[in-house]
DNA sequence: CTTGAAAAATGAATTCATTCAGTCTTTTTG
DNA sequence: CAAAAAGACTGAATGAATTCATTTTTCAAG
């Protein structure tokens, strides 16, 4: 069986990630310390660090779970998309956003986002720049089936595209968590606006 | 005249500015103190408080006189483009990325963007906001004038263009600040990579 | 030239993330 | 099963940013 440590030591990890993402939930992540966090998970503060390397790496942890999610909840489309290049994208991209917001409010992607930057070294960094490089190669493969479907040119680099679709929406995301005021529906309109010329230009039907 | 008020006041948001950018260049900012920097600008740690309303708040301000040059430094690549679309684009570009190291390290600008990601009620951090928004401005500009020059159809949204452009540049010099082991080289040519398909698209001499 | 606001400056105290030297628990070995 | 080794846990101590109650300096009115 399962050695006693290693239950311990797997039950201890959920107790962690739990009080964690619930305290972040109930007061934010500034608000939150780690005295308050190891408490809930009735571990030491010591303990806490023995888990995770940091408060940014914590956090982090719960981010990586929301854009595996999301991850997924993209394949469905990408494997059978509209004809229509604009169309295709702008409903990934929609898909993307609807569930950005799900688990994490702006100050979370926003200190996620900040801490990603800042320390890109970290293990659970590198996972979120990870996650980055599929969800970017995930629209490259919507490009790229579109061009096989035909409804993309055929001397098109899709990856080219793919990434640029990408880093658009990317950057368009990063706006939307630092303006507490901009909402999903304006952020969508904008950035189908930003796509359509690239798009359209693609688009096998353009003139 | 002057009061004397308003002069020592001056004085001394030069010495602390001049403190923090000498110091965040020898040491790099996570190592520079509020201590040391208060102690060579000949203030206290109160008055640095004074002045700026956090560490990170001095770094922004840093920040944006470095970004006022990049911007007056595309003045006249947006003036007067080469017709080619592409190349003029790469011009910019690559005038954008080489003037960005001069004074700031990859490590300032990670802390940088961090900061005005993080906390972006800031005045430094709307500062810097702003500067981004009028550097995508310029983008577009440019866009516009090629267009005006006849380079660049006249169908086409040169705003939406512009800004896609910008978020792809943006975009990869965030990845390229991320990666201490990417070069400046390395990072020109992906972008242009990147921007190969729509500057082409875009183009009247496009197919 | 006084004087009493108003503005600035000060630095000791506070707050929190993070570390680390010592203690306790589990596992392995003989 | 006993002893030793390895692995975890602990919380008081550290260090740095930030705050704030006081003190000092400047300004302007009479």
């Amino acid at each position: 069986m399962t050695g006693l440590r290693a239950r311990q030591k797997a039950d201890k990890n959920r107790r962690i990630l739990e009080a964690a993402t619930g305290l972040f939930h109930e007061v934010g992540y500034d608000a939150a310390r780690i005295e308050d966090i190891a408490e809930r998970a009735a571990v030491s503060v010591g303990t806490f660090y023995n888990y995770y390397q940091s408060k940014g790496d914590m956090l982090l942890a719960t981010v990586a779970m929301e854009v595996e999610e999301v991850l997924d909840s993209g394949r469905s489309i990408v494997a059978d998309p509209p004809r229509d290049v604009l169309s295709a994208v702008t409903l990934l991209v929609d898909q993307y956003y609807d569930h950005s917001l799900v688990y994490l409010s702006k100050e979370m992607w926003r200190t996620a986002m900040a801490i990603s930057i800042q320390q890109p070294e970290t293990p659970f960094s590198k996972r979120y720049t990870d996650l980055d490089r599929t969800l970017c190669a995930q629209v490259s493969t919507l490009v790229s089936n579109l061009q096989r479907k035909g409804a993309v040119r055929d001397e098109i680099d899709a990856g080219a595209v793919g990434a640029m679709f990408f880093n658009n929406l990317n950057m368009m995301f990063t706006e939307f968590v630092r303006d507490e005021t901009m909402t999903l529906e304006r952020l969508k309109l904008e950035v189908a606006r930003q796509n359509r010329p690239l798009a359209t230009l693609v688009s096998v039907a353009a003139t």
